[in-house]
DNA sequence: TAGATTGTTAATCGATTAACAATC
DNA sequence: TAGATTGTTAATCGATTAACAATC
């Protein structure tokens, strides 16, 4: 049988990544409340990973805390955002600006997190021509000669279902190496390529899954 | 130190079930193409997934194929949807009819996996008073008067991160089991709610530590 | 110092893989 | 029948937990 090319251990520390995601939204959190100090223990009931794991992610990537004392929410903060790469500057193209698109260019967890949408694309339409929150919007249909790939670290695809696969294969083309698409399908995703997925049915399954007994 | 009580066995089964969902919609996805019979194999190439693993999930839950062929696509797709709660209708409570409750409102999500949105709330304002989707808005401030929570199995949150805990305490109270919200934020989960969460920000976290060194 | 909490190691647990008999 | 692919078991691997010495 065709030996189905190993992906390569991107999804290897997945799981702690993911946490390590989330700790720092909760570490936010913290720090808008004003918190200063935070122990494993209290992230435990925050964010429902034991201690134990907590501290364990947290000695993955070094030693953030002090014994006997805790974690000092600022500096920890800082660590895990130097983890995941938030402590550079990231350029975004956003394909699609519908609903989708607009309601994501308004809300604030870009910038949150040093991402910035330098173009986007839609199709030829109402969108094009104007400029959303100071951004011009470009026609998808000259996505080839319009994107600047070297300026551009990721995508936001939030086009509809169908052209999704699309989309990708011109980044892939384009030489754009991430991407987050939102809608409800499985796409091929090109070698040069790491692209993930937010899908609102997934995680409805899972919730009514949840329910069922409960 | 205080014994944190032990979440119930709910993200047991979680890597399974999500993967289940996951199925679910590449089988919506094939039975679209008009793909009658399906592989593990197949399914691996698609959805990323070892054959073997496949293999054991569907066996989780029963025996769905058939040996020497494969899966019957329409077969699978509903024993997975029965696995998952879709077999059966499922009312929705949406709070929080703003930019993003509006795209929810108009995507195809929910009535693609047999959810229905029955009651929306929203603050005071524009929205209050008119009708999304024919669904009409009331008024957030008068939930614990006009939502029936014996009608309601589950509520999607779109509100403002400041309002998402207020808006699941009230929940509680009122007995709705389950919720989805997308803030950006932790939340203490009720005893009696099962709640998931979807958060951008998280995702781009994984997103962009993967992107470092790839 | 006494008390608290980290960082880390060894033990456990659970999830994934490999392999193959069953069977279409 | 021969070829294909499932369902399932045993082996492996990786992730989590428990425990505690280090140390603030």
């Amino acid at each position: 049988m065709a030996n189905t090319k190993k992906r390569p251990r991107i999804d290897k520390k997945n799981l702690i990544i993911r946490r390590m995601s989330t700790y720092l939204r909760t570490l936010d959190h913290l720090q808008n409340k004003g918190v200063k100090v935070i122990s494993s223990a209290d992230l435990e009931k925050i964010d429902g990973v034991t201690q134990s794991l907590v501290r364990r992610d947290f000695a993955e990537f070094g030693s953030f805390g002090v014994r006997g004392v805790g974690y000092h929410v600022p500096e920890l903060r800082e660590q895990i955002a130097r983890v995941l790469g938030f402590d550079r500057h990231w350029k975004v193209a956003l394909i699609g600006a519908g609903g989708l698109g607009s309601v994501l260019m308004h809300s604030a967890s870009f910038k949150k997190r040093n991402l910035e949408v330098v173009q986007i694309f839609d199709h030829a339409g109402v969108s094009v021509g104007t400029s959303i929150e100071g951004i011009p919007v470009h026609d998808i249909a000259n996505i080839e000669q319009e994107l600047d790939a070297s300026r551009i670290d990721l995508a936001i695809i939030a086009v509809p279902p169908p052209e999704v696969q699309s989309v990708i294969d011109r980044l892939s083309q384009l030489g754009v190496r991430g991407a987050l698409y939102f809608a409800s399908r499985p796409v091929r995703v090109p070698e040069n390529m790491v692209v993930l997925n937010m899908d609102i049915t997934v995680e409805l399954g899972v919730l009514t899954y949840q329910l069922q007994d409960f």
